[in-house]
This record gives structure tokens, C-alpha cells and sequence, in this order.
DNA sequence: TCATAATAGTTGCATATCTAACCACTGGAG
DNA sequence: CTCCAGTGGTTAGATATGCAACTATTATGA
């Protein structure tokens, strides 16, 4: 009915991708958007939270709640900055690290599947459009 | 960071989307979910609520909670099925029909905006790429 | 016919997301 | 130095979404 409209299609991907990460994810008992923001965390120790907001492109509120959640799970700690004290330095523990590499694996591993799924140009043709789109849309 | 990951630039091209859908139907007082829920109820009176469901491809529960919201705006009423008790058929009211034209007006105008911006050939490759992706993750 | 399986819709619970409003702190402009 | 604007982070309130479990109804099959 919405063939041809962008949001609609893009959104009900987005849905079913959410799918897919979440099996994925499950073994170490995250959600995508934790697992995603762990991941940010892991690559980048010591990031503040408005970088990782910027880095995840998600509203500053939003990465308020998702690292409540990480440091519920003890995956990560906040450290005011000793300089300016508005600030929080965002570092993983010492058992996200222990998940570290099986996480990016795991991702990378349904990434691999995907590409191979829909054949490996268009699947980077894909998301570099959608990059190209969301970029010109800022 | 995850400039290749179709999970990541998917779901955060779709939270831009739901920022120009937002201001779109803003004027009708509909969030983006609204909007498209009421549009196919108007394409389709007479839709039963778990073709509604199919045809948003979400899932049952939150086409009951969309309807909840449209049925509170006097938009939609449900009527039981004459033949199987357990059905709902859905129907646009007249203050729906009245805002019709005007809604997929507003939405046809997003998508020309975009389309242009974009080159309409991108643009048109790009949903039918998303579209091709999610069918085959069905 | 009657028990059981399947289906339509709802409800409960959990998560993610946003905007707006707020607090605490920082840094300039007078 | 002081006030005021800006910035980092949090909180409040709203919406959307899913899965799982539930109710009511219908269909199947022995």
C-alpha cells in the first residue's frame, strides 16, 4: 500500500532488522541498542555522554537511560571529569571487556550473513545509501 | 564507528524519517504511526484489524493500542463482524474522510521533497532496495 | 457430538525513543 | 566580580513497539 514511500519501508525494515540483532545479541543478554552502545563504549573507553549520544546518534535523554541499564548490568561505569565536573567519562568494566570481542563477532558475523544473503555490493551499496540519505536529511 | 552496519544507519535513517513524518502530519494532529494507520484504513474501509496488522507489518497488539488512539480521536470505529464474533472491521469516520485528501497530500509532498533532494532515481532504487531486503528476511 | 487446536483481538510487561523542562556548572561581557 | 547565556546531564511525560499470556470464538477430527 505504502510501496513507494520511504518512511514507511525503511521504518518496517528497520523493525525486522531489530529482529535479527536481537537473536544475536541474546546470548549475552542484550538488546540491540545496549549492545550497539556497548560496543561504542568498548571501541572508545573514556568517551564523555554527549559523544557517545553524537557517535550513536541517538537524543542525549535516550543515553542517559541506555547506560542506566549497562551500569544496572555492571558493564560500565561513569566518572565525573576531574576537569569540568558537569562532564561523565563513560568506561567498560573489566566484564564487558571479557564480552568484548565475542560481541563485535557476533555482529559481525550476522553482517557477513546478510552480505552474503543479498549479495555483498548491494548490501554495501545499501548502507552507504542510507548513510548518503540520513547525511543530507541532518 | 559502524559506518558499515545496515542495523545501525537503518535504524537511525528511520529516526530522521520519523522527525520529517512528524512535522508532516503535525498540522492533522497524528504522530507518523497515526498517519499511516489512518491512511490505509482510508484506502481500505472496511479492513479487518489483523489485515490492518499485515498490511503495517507490525504486530497485532500494537495495531490494538494504534486503533486505541485513532478510535479516541473519533478518526475510526470498530464494528464486530456479522459472520465471525471474533473480528473487528475497521472504518474511517466522517471526520477522517474529511481529512483524507489533505493527509496523503501532505505525505505525497515529503516524499517529492525528498525525492527530489535525493535524485529521484536514487531515491525510488533506494525503497525498492529496502523493500527487497526486508522481503527477504521475511 | 465433544474435546482439542487454531485464530482474532486484548492486556501486561519491558524497552527505546523523543521533546521539554530542569539542575548544576562554566565562561564571558560588562 | 557578577550576572547571564550556554552546556552536560537528568527527569518527566508521551508514544511506539514487541513478546507472551490471556479470553472468546471458530474449526477440526475422532
Amino acid at each position: 500500500m505504502f510501496d513507494r514511500c520511504i518512511y514507511f519501508n525503511t521504518t518496517a525494515l528497520a523493525r525486522q532488522l531489530d529482529r535479527v540483532w536481537t537473536a544475536a545479541f541474546a546470548p549475552f543478554d542484550l538488546t540491540p541498542p545496549q549492545g550497539f552502545m556497548l560496543r561504542a563504549v568498548l571501541a572508545r573507553p573514556g568517551l564523555l555522554q554527549s559523544e557517545l549520544a553524537d557517535e550513536l546518534k541517538i537524543a542525549r535523554a535516550t543515553t542517559t537511560r541506555g547506560l542506566d541499564g549497562l551500569e544496572a548490568k555492571g558493564l560500565i561505569v561513569r566518572t565525573k571529569s576531574s576537569g569540568d565536573k558537569r562532564e561523565s567519562l563513560i568506561t567498560p568494566t573489566a566484564a564487558a571487556l571479557e564480552i568484548k570481542d565475542a560481541l563485535n563477532a557476533a555482529s559481525a558475523a550476522v553482517t557477513q550473513r546478510l552480505s552474503g544473503l543479498f549479495g555483498a555490493e548491494v548490501f554495501a551499496g545499501f548502507v552507504d545509501q542510507a548513510k548518503a540519505i540520513a547525511a543530507k536529511l541532518e
